[in-house]
DNA sequence: GGCTAGATTGGAAACGTTTCGATTTCTGGC
DNA sequence: GCCAGAAATCGAAACGTTTCCAATCTAGCC
């Protein structure tokens, strides 16, 4: 390879508009054909004859000529283009979410827009209204609080389709759900079954779907059991790190310290064990342990952390799907709500409650 | 809140078109003004008179007017959309840069195309075949391999401005850098101060600057205490969870295993612990170790992980200031790279070298 | 009140495609 | 070789903005 001589010649120019593009006026001048014809040739090759077909492929060729994106989308009226919008793309479940919708969506000739909002409710507002108006096609998105009144409205005018993960709300809006309860009923009866009472739950707040399903579940598991329900130990307000930590830290410095903690959500997981670290506690020595969702640190964290996976790929794919029907405007069904299951993956950081 | 009640009446309908929205022109026809007026109000509102504004004003609200985004792309000549591309969103140092390019760029009012390209060459070329003719204004990527001739040939011929995240390219492209070579420089002579001879690096290959650098840095320290280079330790070829596990895997059950690794890679990182942990050898007392680039396993893994940092806020944000002098249009300087420092954070993963 | 320069406004021409009705060119059967 | 019908092509009208030139208005000055 003489890449450096290679590029000498030309090397030394930035990139930039490079001269005028050809238009399909210049492939129609150089071909001998009308305008309409080449577009014909580009999006219905087989009602130009094959003559034809030829001398503008050949034009197009020599040109390079490429259509312009722009002008399609302006005549076309849509622009190949979906919002992906979420709080926080450095959340490890949200980036797996996101390659599988690209994978899906960009085999389709669509590009995502990713908007990571920080989970406030008002640039969760400014992403939406950002997408209409023509900028895309769809969205596919995660809000950060169901009862935010502005986040309501801004969806209940929303002129694109929208498909909504996790998230319940009471508009007719296609959903990508995940049944939490039940993923928490498993999970906290497998810690009754090893002895524990004293289970702490950490998660999200009620007034997102994930927070009252996990609750629910965590609940529903004492009551099938016959046992009371812990509710000192549930700790349902937020899926952040701060308040992952803040919690355990609680938990594990108050006087009749839990058995078990179920570190429901993502983030919460890595507060937690940060928590964990501080206090000098080891899992699953002084406490049992259960995540939600795959990441490097639950996989990984000294031995595999016991955790609730659910099938992060099949939702997104899932999610693009359902828009994908949207969009190719023949659907006109009402909405829809697929729920996924979870399912718990043993890892070792349970252990039964000494006697 | 009410909600129940409220989104009842229009409860069933699924978002869709909704009725044609108002265009320039109706705003026209009800301010009883031209087109040209409408549109200077919009876009330059000093230059119409204070009454013409107000009656302008007043039928864009009444009609909800917002302008036809493709519209002004066409006649605009713009998308005010840039392309982020890179192999693997999931990798959260990637996902940190976007963040912060994201926040610098949404607030001049582009939005962003996530591209994740999975480090195939072909997906890399068709990410940026995509976003030319139209689809975006620009590009900042992170490509695979500096060598790889397809790649090279769609930079060559780029049409948009774009910026390098941490790649050489003999192009007239703007980078934004990291000085590895001097990290790994100062971690392996810190390494070397602790009494560590037998050193490994596990790190990206040398068809990319990142893995030519750290190697660089790495011999540098052995040459400048005056030591030998340990050849057989250096182990540069990918940046994958793979690669590092399968090289610590073999470093560990090398009869003449190192005392120390550095993991140069956010992914490797993650293999290199597996290693570690399937082999039972612990961190600091059996062996000791760095990593680069902060993440929550570097930061957590029981204790904090001695690490090569870097600021990725500023790595971000400054590719996306160059991306943007470039797009504002005046600015026709010659290609700029800029590089970033790196400084070592103390962990807990180092110990020196037992007599 | 008339004049001029400057400030506002109107109207139309782009921007590059797709699409649709009208027109031309084939094709095959006689 | 002609004709009808089908197939292919042409040409022009959109799509919704911005922008430029020309036309009109306003204000200030004498």
């Amino acid at each position: 390879m003489v890449l450096g001589r290679d590029s000498a010649p030309e090397g030394n120019r930035v990139n930039k508009g490079a001269g005028k593009a050809a238009t399909i006026r210049d492939v129609a001048r150089v071909s001998g054909v009308s305008v309409g014809t080449v577009s014909r040739s580009l999006n219905a090759p087989d009602t130009v004859r094959p003559g034809t077909l030829g001398k503008v492929r050949a034009a197009i060729q020599s040109l390079g000529f490429q259509p312009d994106f722009r002008a399609q989308n302006m005549r076309r009226r849509n622009t190949m283009t979906v919002g992906f919008v979420i709080d926080d793309i450095a959340n490890p479940w949200h980036a797996s979410c996101f390659k599988a919708v690209d994978a899906e969506m960009r085999q389709r000739g669509f590009s995502l827009y990713l908007m990571s909002t920080n989970g406030k409710a008002s640039e969760e507002a400014a992403a939406i209204d950002m997408l209409q108006h023509g900028r895309a096609d769809g969205v596919i998105m995660t809000i950060n609080n169901e009862q935010d009144a502005r986040t309501i409205k801004r969806l209940k005018e929303l002129r694109i389709p929208s498909v909504l993960l996790d998230r319940d709300i009471p508009l007719e809006i296609d959903a990508v759900l995940t049944e939490h309860a039940t993923g928490l009923r498993q999970a906290t009866s497998y810690l009754i079954g090893l002895g524990h009472r004293r289970i702490a739950i950490i998660t999200a707040g009620r007034d997102i779907r994930p927070g009252r399903e996990r609750v629910r579940g965590f609940v529903e598991a004492f009551e099938k059991a016959g046992l009371p329900v812990p509710e000192d130990l549930i700790r349902s307000q937020s899926l952040s790190v701060d308040f992952g930590f803040r919690e355990a830290t609680a938990l594990l410095q108050a006087p009749d310290r839990p058995t078990a903690i179920i570190a429901a959500g993502n983030r919460i997981l890595v507060g937690v064990l940060r928590a964990i670290q501080q206090q000098g506690v080891s899992v699953p020595g002084d406490i049992s342990l259960i995540a939600c969702d795959r990441s490097d640190i639950a996989l990984l964290y000294p031995g595999p952390i016991t955790l609730i996976d659910r099938p992060v790929e099949d939702i997104g794919r899932t999610a693009a799907q359902l828009l994908l029907e949207r969009l190719s405007g023949q659907s006109e069904r009402p909405a829809q709500r697929i729920a996924f299951p979870t399912h718990l993956i043993m890892g070792g950081s349970c252990l039964p409650v000494p006697k």
